[in-house]
DNA sequence: TAAGGTACCTGACAGTGTAAGGTTGTCAAG
DNA sequence: CTTGACAACCTTACACTGTCAGGTACCTTA
């Protein structure tokens, strides 16, 4: 009975999973090993070492994101693409501080990029526009999820509410109503995540039409 | 001749310094205490931990952010406070994603934080877009700053222009003006993170507007 | 039969956080 | 003057981390 050979991809899916499951600082070579059914040192024949498995699991995760499509008109196109970079790091909380850090841009990074911002461009963005417009949507992005990511990470004494909101409402007000609207917010209400990201697009569609007023372009490229 | 004895303010102090210079990765207990002339062990007379003396400097560089100030209007109030946010951040990098994890908010944070609700809801905003402002804000500085922090420490090869930029143009031309733009940006551009704010700020400003011509509001509370 | 490569393993080393307990120096009470 | 307590610091040790250097078993091709 000889098992399956591994492989690069067995290798990055199991290491997913398992910072999937217990955060980041749980994966470890010698646990990624064992739970394949092996020794530490056989997934350096696989990955170079771990700044290569962590670009490599990150790269995979942006692999999930639904690039910014081609059709439509661009702002539910960018709203759809930041949407779905949103949903794939909340799937992976920990990539997020990962693909900020580390080792550079991957390559599936680049392609994300380049199709929005090809989208940007070819909407009628100035070079100047959408290199702005881009930062904002990308620093929107990351910000929420790692916000997202604490939040749901920190856990809360049961009966937060009763104690902790209480102590502090005298002191910090204000705090204290924005804690509890994140207790007592329901599904139905605006995410706080697409409610900024509908800000910078209102934002980013007023500048646009008044450049395009002022100056109509006359190249899409 | 003996050493002035410790204190739970200098092994922070001394912490940062260590973070600042070296990255968060280099600061380890043995490092921090051979810096203070001391060994490891010594130091859990003043933390309990490593993840107090973490959210410790994390403490201190939080309060290095001017809070938001309750004179003037409520928009160059906010916007200043949140500069000075992303300017707290930007001179100690390894702090932003560090805020985001590990042990809840500090109680530095919770007066920022008091600061900025409280500036928001007396400016006229109703609880619930105070909640949504709040987070694409905080959203916003985090997410730029840590696309700054990334950005810088990511060493780009001497001749990234020539070799890089010209190697991908044609696969990736809007990546490549992209990358062109970092490089050759100057100091008299608009900051990509005060595009971003001035857009985040600007969109709350209208609904402000809207919403107090809809319903005038009664009571600044 | 031999060579060479593939896929894995053993052992070791320097580094990490920290638990358990030891050693000083200072200072007040008996 | 002694005793004991406390503060401030240290020693040792353990389990864990990434990874270098080298070894082993098997399979393929010459």
């Amino acid at each position: 009975m000889q098992r399956t050979p591994l492989s690069k991809e067995r290798v990055l899916r199991t290491a997913i999973d398992l910072a999937d499951h217990g955060g980041i600082d749980s994966l470890s070579m010698r646990k990624l090993a064992h739970q394949l059914g092996v020794e530490a040192m056989s997934l350096y024949y696989y990955v170079a070492n771990k700044d290569e498995l962590l670009s490599g699991i990150v790269d995979m995760v942006v692999s999930e994101i639904e690039p910014t499509s081609r059709d439509g008109d661009w702002r539910s196109a960018v709203r759809r693409s930041a949407i779905s970079f949103h949903d794939a790091l909340k799937r992976h909380p920990w990539a997020t501080s990962l693909m900020m850090g580390a080792s550079g841009v991957s390559s599936a990074r680049m392609l994300y990029m380049e199709a929005l911002l090809g989208r940007l461009r070819e909407a009628g963005f100035s070079p100047n526009l959408t290199h702005h417009a881009y930062h904002a949507l990308d620093s929107h992005i990351i910000g929420s999820t790692l916000w997202h990511a604490g939040y749901s990470n920190m856990k809360l004494p049961a009966n937060f509410e009763q104690t902790f909101v209480r102590d502090i409402a005298k002191e910090l007000p204000y705090l204290a109503e924005h804690a509890e609207q994140h207790l007592t917010r329901s599904k139905r209400d605006v995410p706080e995540f697409e409610f900024g990201l509908d800000l910078i697009l209102d934002g980013l569609e007023k500048i646009l039409g008044m450049s395009a007023k002022g100056r109509p372009r006359r190249r899409p490229t």
